[in-house]
DNA sequence: GACCACTGGTTTTTT
DNA sequence: ACCAGTGGTC
């Protein structure tokens, strides 16, 4: 057992044998963090210092969750799966399953993914004849999810923060609706999971001594991504004197933006009276100068825990940074170098080519195409999220709960079937009159459209009566009644979604295979399995009994589709270049890594200038961005890039500038601090419409100017001539302003 | 109810 | 530039 140990540094090997107390450990990048998690809840088990259901480990992603699951069968000769390693919404999920009936929810409850709970609340807004201009559905799930997120419900924000004017109480009084028509329907929202198993756990006390007892060692993943409802949560099941061993790095906190809060870390050492800290400083992943590079630039954050990355790899290559002068020549640089990496032996899997948001892939794509180099992009649209794929889910889930009004409206008239905006208009007023489901009012809906959704839902007892069969035959009958497969049969290009609904029962399937296998003992076990056996049965004996129709598989398939949305995409195992956002490479490395479209306003992001600490959180993605190199790393930027159909000048981002010279090889001639050294003259590309010349002045757009006030900008836009000759230049740092030519003294920089 | 023109809104994203 | 969603017409 000694073996497991053997290969951990001293400050690993330290935070892996703790004894039971709690502890936070500083895990910079590329330290080991997994290694750490895993061979501690190995190490705590083999030394019997706890049995496996006395230990819950939480992740955020389910990639993070399988991986641990899977490390840890390797070490350990135990069944892994009924372990509570999970994601938070994955083990919430678990604890509302089998406590349904304490938590206020029927047996089936759905769970609605963020597109549902858009739809959701937008057929809320029109139930209740709400002008959706002034609360966005949008905006609105964000405000709803962040107050749950925050622990309120509706009637606690007017506690806690009162009502500032009309439209604040007004949108309150939305929220407290939503919460109304999701518990109506028997849905829950992501937030919702969460939450509704807080106050479970909460209020009821003899569930929450057994789980606080049960569990002895709680170990969290990514500490520094929870929001403070999850903190909670954390702290409740740790209140019986569990062990809490959270991992995380401050310097990698890039989610403050959906609720993280990484004041978390900080408020763990203090309310734990933390006397464990461990920093694990040594980096196994990049070259050293990657690494001082990624030091310096994180340096220049004011407020971090500290922490400063080391290794005894040798300082490695020089980061090279390039300038060009548009987004497509950069792209086109990109794949040039590319292929150079490529004849030297470099494999395309291991070249990861990195941008702050979305809309920078195209270029890169366009690129990549024409030059005919495997790529594959991350983030799309993902598997459980296709259009067709919601389709047939809905159908599951009406057989599941029929009362599921999101589902109903989603396919009550698809594939067509005559059932238009007036029938459903009627419908809905029906429901509300009645305070039913749409599908419970359809017995009063009269006329021609009464008779078409009376037929719809003799559909959905025909389906309900199959609700018997094998999941995978389910979902066969259930796209095959519903009409599906013949609507896409019929469709010209439905040859795709065909294939997907088939996917889908493939996917059933499997999960049948993976997840439903009782194990010697005749229980299902899988994380979306009802794993009664772990609770004590005077608790929720109820919880055993499903209803007869329908069988537990299928309740179990819809959580996992909607908790595990699916990576489910095209060229995977290929040896294809990789493409992500910053944000979507956290946790990976690549031998090669290249970070795109380094300007100002697009790395850091202008809209995080605006908002209170934004600017740090930008620096910490950029330290996150420049960490997942292994061996070569690329700067790029341009001068020009299209956004949004029109040409931006940006200048070089500052975090350019963070990186020390020695550590730098500039592939073109060096850009002075916050400007262009290659003027504007395009060396490989034809010459950008040039729509004034500002009045024969000599400056044209695109031109770096320095200015005694505000320091070297970009001409971006000009108008007027002579002495009304007017550019408006981006001086980065001060702002966007309009000069006068005959007033300002510019000079070209 | 199906098709086409117009509008608005585009940071990052998991569950 | 480009998508999705909407409102008009047939």
């Amino acid at each position: 057992m000694n073996s497991l140990l053997d290969r951990l540094n001293p400050p690993q090997l330290a935070a892996v044998t703790l004894p039971p107390a709690h502890a936070l450990i500083l895990a910079g990048a590329g330290s080991g963090k997994t290694r750490v998690l895993t061979t501690r809840i190995a190490w705590l088990i083999s030394n019997r210092q706890v049995a496996p259901p006395g230990v819950l480990a939480v992740t955020f992603t389910n990639k993070a969750a399988k991986e641990m699951q899977t490390r840890l069968a390797a070490i350990l000769p135990i069944n892994v799966r009924g372990m509570w390693i999970g994601t938070f919404h994955g083990l919430c999920n678990r604890l509302l399953r089998a406590h349904y009936r304490d938590a206020g929810l029927p047996q089936l409850f759905q769970i609605l993914d963020s597109a549902d709970q858009q739809a959701s609340v937008k057929r809320l807004l029109k139930s209740l004849n709400v002008d959706d201009e002034k609360f966005p559905p949008r905006e609105l799930c964000h405000f709803i999810n962040a107050q749950k997120e925050q622990g309120l419900r509706a009637a606690a924000v007017e506690a806690a923060f009162g009502y500032t004017d009309d439209w604040a109480r007004k949108r309150v009084g939305l929220y407290e609706a939503y919460e109304a028509q999701c518990q109506r329907e028997g849905v829950v929202d992501f937030a919702e999971l969460l939450l509704r198993s807080y106050e479970l756990l909460e209020r009821n006390e003899p569930l929450r001594r057994h789980y606080q007892e049960r569990f002895r060692h709680i170990l969290v993943d990514e500490f520094q991504d929870t929001n403070k409802l999850q903190y909670r949560w954390l702290k409740l099941l740790a209140g019986g004197g569990a062990a809490l061993f959270c991992v995380g790095d401050d310097d990698q906190s890039i989610y403050a933006f959906r609720g993280a809060d990484v004041g978390n870390m900080a408020d763990f050492e203090r309310e734990f009276q933390v006397q464990n800290l461990i920093r694990l400083e040594q980096n196994y992943r990049s070259h050293g100068n990657i690494l001082d590079a990624a030091n310096a630039i994180i340096k220049n954050n004011p407020s971090r825990l500290g922490k400063n990355l080391w290794t005894e790899a040798g300082s490695g290559e020089p980061i090279r940074i390039y300038e060009s002068y548009s987004d497509g020549d950069e792209a086109r640089w990109i794949v040039e170098e590319i292929r150079a990496l490529v004849r030297e032996g470099h494999a395309r899997a291991e070249i990861a080519l990195l941008y702050r948001s979305n809309a920078q892939s195209r270029a890169l794509e366009h690129a990549l195409f024409n030059a005919g180099l495997p790529y594959r992009v991350y983030g799309g649209l993902r598997f459980f999220e296709r259009a067709e794929i919601k389709h047939a889910l809905a159908y599951l889930r009406l057989i599941a709960n029929t009362d599921d009004d999101t589902a109903f409206a989603r396919v009550v008239n698809f594939p067509a079937r005559g059932i238009g905006a007036r029938s459903l208009e009627n419908l809905q007023d029906a429901a509300k009159a009645a305070n039913s489901s749409l599908h419970a009012a359809i017995p009063q809906v009269a006329g021609a459209g009464g008779v078409k959704l009376a037929g719809f839902a003799q559909l959905i007892v025909k389906l309900r009566e199959a609700a018997h069969l094998p999941l995978p035959e389910l979902v066969d009958h259930v796209i095959e009644l519903s009409g599906l497969r013949t609507h896409y049969k019929n469709e010209k290009e439905g040859q795709e979604r065909l294939d997907n609904l088939d996917e889908l029962i493939n996917a059933a399937a499997s999960f049948v295979a993976e997840e439903g296998t009782p194990n010697q003992d005749g229980e299902i076990t899988g994380e979306f399995g009802n794993d009664l056996s772990s609770f004590s049965s005077d608790i929720t004996p109820a919880a055993l009994v499903f209803t007869e129709t329908v069988q537990p598989m299928l309740a179990s398939f819809l959580a996992h589709a909607s908790l595990e949305a699916g990576e489910h995409q095209a060229g995977e195992g290929d040896d294809a270049l990789q493409l992500m956002t910053v944000h979507s490479a956290k946790g990976l490395e690549f031998n090669v890594v290249f970070i795109s479209g380094l300007e100002d306003g697009l790395f850091p992001h202008e809209n995080s200038m605006s908002e209170d600490k934004g600017l740090e959180e930008e620096r910490r993605l950029m330290y996150v961005a420049v960490t997942r190199a292994r061996q070569r790393l690329y700067l790029s930027f341009a001068q020009t890039r299209m956004l949004h159909g029109q040409t931006r000048y940006n200048l070089p981002s500052r975090f350019l500038d963070e990186v020390p010279d020695e550590l730098v090889k500039w592939l073109t001639p060096r850009a002075g601090k916050g400007g262009f050294a290659v003027s504007s003259a395009p060396t490989f590309t034809s010459a950008p419409r040039r729509s004034e010349s500002s009045g024969g002045s000599g400056f044209r757009i695109g031109q770096s100017v320095m200015h005694a006030k505000f320091g070297l900008g970009v001409i971006v836009n000009a108008e007027g001539s002579g002495t009304d000759a007017r550019v408006q230049v981006n001086f980065g740092h001060a702002g966007m302003k309009w000069l006068a030519l005959s007033v300002a003294k510019l000079e070209a920089a």
